[in-house]
DNA sequence: AAATAATGGTTACGTTTGCAACCATATCGT
DNA sequence: ACGATATGGTTGCAAACGTAACCATTATTT
C-alpha cells in the first residue's frame, strides 16, 4: 500500500525550509531593525565589501541572487550612498560597483553583526550540530555547484 | 582588526536560505507543473493528508504557516473541490478541514511524487550527506521547539 | 558591412507575501 | 449580566518577487 503514512515533518525540502526560515529570519530581523535593510542589499553589500569592485552580473552569481534583485538592491544601496557605479570604459554595457565609504563603514559593522550572530548561533546548535549541518549543506552545494551554476537558474541560461 | 574577510559562502543563514531553495524550488517545480499548485498548498494538503480532520489554526502550527497564508491556501483547495470546511458546532467561529475524495486522491500521487523526490535527494547527496543534514536539522529544530512555536512568530503572539 | 545573436542591466506587469485592520464569536473580569 | 479582551479566520493594502519584455551595446555570422 502506498496510501500510507508521509510525515511533512521528515520531508528534506520542508525541513530545510523551515530551518532556513528560522535562522534567517531572526538575522534579518537584527540588521533590518538597524539599518532597514532588506535581504537582497545585505548581500550585495556582503558581496562587495569582501570582493571590492565588482559588476552587477558577479554580484548575482556570487551570492546567487536573480539579476532583477541584484538590480533594484544596487539601486537601493546607490540610494543611500553606499555603493557608486562608475562605467567599464572596454565595454559600455557593464557597471563596476564598489562601496562608497559609508558603505564599507556599513559593511563593517554589518559583517561584525554577522559574526556574533554565527557565533550565537553555534552555541545554540552546539558544536556537533553545527558540524553535523555544515558537512551536510557541504553535500548540497556540491551538488549545486554540478547542476549548473548557483541556483537562479537564469531563465536566459535555457 | 575586525574590518578583515567575511565569507557569504561560510554564513550560516546563507548556506542554508540556498540550500533550502535549492532543494525546494526542484521539488515545487514538480508539482507545480503537475497539478499547478502553490507551496502553501502543498503544505496544507500534506497536513490534512497525514492528519485527516483539523482546523486552519492547526494546519498552520503543523506545518508553520503563516495564518494568511493558510487562510488562502485553504481558500484554494476547497476551489478545487479538494478540501471542503464543516462548522463546529460548539464553537462557531471555528471551522474543521478535511479533503474530499479527490483531495485525497491528490493527496495520495502528491506524496508518491514526494517519496521519489527524497529518495532522488538521498541518491544525490549520499548517504553520509543525508545524515549528517538530518543531524544538524535536528539540532535547529529542536532550538525552534525550544523557541516558541513554528516560525512565523505570529504577529499576534507578543 | 550588414544582419543576427548574445550580453549586462533595467523596467513593466501580474502574483505572492506579510502586516495590520477587521468581523464574528467566545471568554474573562467584575 | 456587561464591557473588555481574546481567538479563529478573512481581507485590504503596500512591499517584494519572478517572468518576460525590453534597451543599449558588443560579438558573431555571412
Amino acid at each position: 500500500m502506498t496510501t500510507d503514512s508521509f510525515a511533512l515533518e521528515q520531508f528534506l525540502p520542508y525541513r530545510l525550509n523551515r530551518a532556513a526560515e528560522f535562522v534567517g529570519l531572526r538575522f534579518a530581523a537584527h540588521y533590518k531593525a538597524k539599518y532597514g535593510m532588506t535581504r537582497p542589499e545585505w548581500r550585495t553589500l556582503a558581496a562587495l565589501g569582501s570582493s571590492g569592485r565588482m559588476t552587477s552580473k558577479a554580484v548575482g552569481s556570487h551570492s546567487s541572487m536573480h539579476k532583477t534583485k541584484v538590480s533594484r538592491a544596487v539601486f537601493a544601496l546607490e540610494q543611500r550612498r553606499w555603493l557608486k557605479r562608475s562605467q567599464d570604459d572596454a565595454d559600455r554595457r557593464v557597471e563596476h560597483l564598489e562601496l562608497t565609504a559609508a558603505g564599507q563603514q556599513a559593511y563593517r559593522e554589518l559583517i561584525e553583526l554577522a559574526r556574533r550572530y554565527q557565533t550565537e548561533l553555534e552555541a545554540e546548535f552546539g558544536e556537533s550540530g553545527i558540524e553535523a549541518l555544515s558537512n551536510g549543506l557541504a553535500a548540497i552545494e556540491q551538488v549545486i555547484r554540478r547542476s549548473g551554476k548557483g541556483k537562479p537558474s537564469e531563465p536566459d541560461d535555457l
